[in-house]
DNA sequence: GCAAACTCGCGCAAGAACGCGCATAGAACT
DNA sequence: AGTTCTATGCGCGTTCTTGCGCGAGTTTGC
């Protein structure tokens, strides 16, 4: 076996366990333990890997690794509930269709979803669902250009609409997340120069779909994104308050509970 | 058989199997091991594969993992070069400028000597270094815009020159990285819609810096990029053959090695 | 807070792979 | 027929990788 040979595996193992120690990974791949170490060594200083004593520990996502991080915390109990509006959210998504995704980590739960889909063009202002989505044969992905939000790691901005502008593109559907949804003050998100993105996605949108987590539903954020009329469907969990469900049942936006 | 259905042979088992030793290849195609060496030279020259001890690994490889693998596996013995070329040409980038920032792995080897820069406006139109960048507190980061190419993950296309066009940007320097420079033909690259986003860059720029490793010097691919008369500086290492490194200054291009 | 067990880094030696020069064989050209 | 050129195989010295041993450093458990 070729010495990359292994370093590939070493990190496939590394990938899919992430951590292993340097004994198992000697016995695994049959040689000396001072050649893991080696090879450890190699494939920490191209930032592969994060060496711990005895072993290692998986860099994959190195550069999302602290949104992941916050992912994590913020989300650990609500994590089921993401991945069904995720689903439900996907399901939206037919063959040859073109539609925008948002950023945001309830948008990002649609990507497990979305694997077998054929012919379907994704236009996304998030690099970190543009880069998932690149794995996807038959995905065209499209990525909006702008000034790269340090937090969301999304296109934002001025430069964010011209190129939108400059694209002429329209979408099948906008999927658009937000910090909170009321029957009274519609969609809500913290002050950012991102509103004026989700804001012509909508615009050049058949149809709108919300996707908002229980937590969001009810809530106020500073910044009014729209109002509720320009959105279509709204896709949230159990944990939403049914009464603010209704209210915004009865504007004419129909509610997907999941 | 003729060498070059030999040739042929090697790069299909290579591209079934991803990887092969010398000894194995030798053994299947029944000629001796230096026969097969000198194989993967020139078929390495012509960038068919990437030359490792003992054998050698695909270039064309699938989406998924191939693009890792190939930053992993490839450039093991290149490390060093790619990462001095990166300081080299970090240090050309002073505070308060805007530059370019093109998609590659010699491109990428540069960022590490970037955290410290003050005021640093990047136009990118690769998300893995999008991505990097927007950890950097002090740095601007602008991704371009367009159809997102799956093996580098950059934008491209005719959607990228649009958001380009439409962000009328300037640099004062842009970074640019190709398959092959020669004297004769310039910068030259594989096929592919990404090399008119390169060539915008290049003329919206007021400084061209090329940065190619050793084995790019010489080298000549199908698709020419610009002629030299565009390039103000080439930064290479010390693997590049000197006569053509001569041949290249002589034209009134400045040439690093490093 | 200390000892035992474990891990690490380093140097060394054996074996594998490499590059290079040279000789040979066949093809192409004169 | 002779010459030149290219491709191939072989031998040899060099370089690289790997495994092992040992002293030093680190973690664990009492």
């Amino acid at each position: 076996m070729l010495s990359v040979q292994r370093r590939a595996r070493i990190l496939a193992i590394l990938e899919s366990e992430t951590a292993a120690t340097v004994r198992d990974l000697a016995q695994r791949l049959s040689v000396a333990e001072s050649t893991i170490r080696r090879d450890l060594d190699k494939l920490e200083q191209q930032n592969c890997l994060t060496r711990t004593y005895g072993g290692a520990i998986c860099d994959r996502n190195g550069h999302d690794s602290g949104q992941r991080n916050y992912d994590v915390l913020a989300n650990t109990h609500r994590h089921n509930e993401k991945a069904r509006i995720g689903e439900r959210a996907a399901q939206m998504i037919h063959d040859y269709e073109a539609v925008f995704l948002d950023s945001g980590t309830t948008i990002e739960a649609m990507l497990p979803y979305l694997t077998d889909r054929e012919g379907v063009t994704v236009v996304t202002c998030s690099l970190r669902i543009a880069m998932e989505l690149a794995k996807l044969p038959h995905v065209t992905t499209i990525i909006v250009g702008g000034q790269v939000h340090s937090q969301t790691l999304s296109a934002t901005g001025l430069l964010a609409l011209r190129a939108m502008e400059a694209f002429q593109l329209h979408f099948a559907k906008a999927f658009i997340g937000v910090r909170g949804v009321t029957a009274g003050q519609g969609l809500t998100n913290r002050v950012s120069d991102r509103i004026p993105v989700k804001q012509l996605a909508m615009a050049q949108a058949r149809e709108v779909i919300v996707v908002a987590d229980g937590s969001k539903v009810g809530a106020l954020a500073p910044s009014q994104v729209a109002p509720l009329s320009a959105v279509d469907c709204l896709i949230t969990d159990t944990t939403a308050p049914p009464g603010e469900c209704d209210a915004i049942r009865a504007t004419g936006v129909e509610v997907l509970v999941v």
